[in-house]
DNA sequence: TATTGTTATACTCTATAACTATA
DNA sequence: TATAGTTATAGAGTATAACAATA
């Protein structure tokens, strides 16, 4: 009790269990969508499409706080499965819009539906009180320190 | 309405707000145990160690979910910081047993004090309520779902 | 000359495999 | 022969920097 603090108050922290747990839920979700032929920054820039983002490629790596080089990988990628078009905005040609499919939105559709497998799995143990507030506080919490 | 499932529903899962602000979570708690010398993954081993996991190296590394290797490295490091100490397991020689110092230990206490300031800053716009809500979700799921 | 997108390159993190020493 | 730890090597992921096209 006259200890400095350890690992008890660590573990007692928002951001070692959010770390922690962030790492487990991000790999849990990356197997379920790689038979998709995706990894989880895929399902992010679809969603990000998705919510109207239609923006050009700069201003979708900054929204998502990437490097531009990776969106154009990751656009690539997608564009390969037939989940994104790029049209070149004729009133600035150095501009590429990337916009869903319909393609796009299936597969969308498909890695919300492997989100919502992993959240049942996750959160199993937990009664329903405690699901929904477990869901709202870190839906709060995403609204005030994420982007968009 | 009448749409399939799209941003929207991926962002109200638990497993990618768990993801995004998991990284965005590590990356600030990073950058304040920069100064420190300290990676993310040493405050989880001085963590593991002050809990009393002062087992061997092979131990902790299944322990903390990462190959044996990783644990050398970063052992090796703690010991140039003097953090840890390994002694041979004159029984078994072939085993190494890490343990904390007294420098460790102030090292994990620095390390508990960034946690709580991004603890702080990332809780700041929600009401005490909503944050002992999540904490105590937090620490249920991590309970649940990490080792130890 | 500045900006968008692209390509080339390098860096960080971590795992796998090969190796050493003990058992 | 099997195991703890170590070292060497390789891969994934992503950023930075150089480049091309357009403005």
């Amino acid at each position: 009790m006259n200890d400095v603090k350890g690992a008890a108050a660590l573990r007692a922290t928002v951001v070692f269990n959010l770390g922690t747990l962030g790492a487990v839920a991000s790999e849990r979700f990356a197997a379920r969508v790689e038979a998709l032929g995706l990894k989880p920054k895929h399902a992010g820039l679809l969603a990000a499409l998705d919510a109207g983002a239609a923006a050009s490629q700069l201003e979708l790596a900054s929204r998502l706080g990437v490097a531009p080089s990776l969106i154009v990988a990751l656009a690539d990628q997608l564009q390969e499965l037939g989940a994104v078009e790029r049209v070149r905005d004729p009133e600035d040609r150095r501009r590429q819009a990337l916009s869903l499919t319909a393609e796009g939105r299936r597969l969308l559709a498909r890695c919300v539906r492997a989100a919502e497998d992993v959240d049942a799995e996750l959160t199993a143990g937990l009664s329903e009180a405690q699901r929904t507030s477990l869901t709202r506080g870190l839906r709060l919490l995403g609204e005030q320190q994420l982007p968009g």
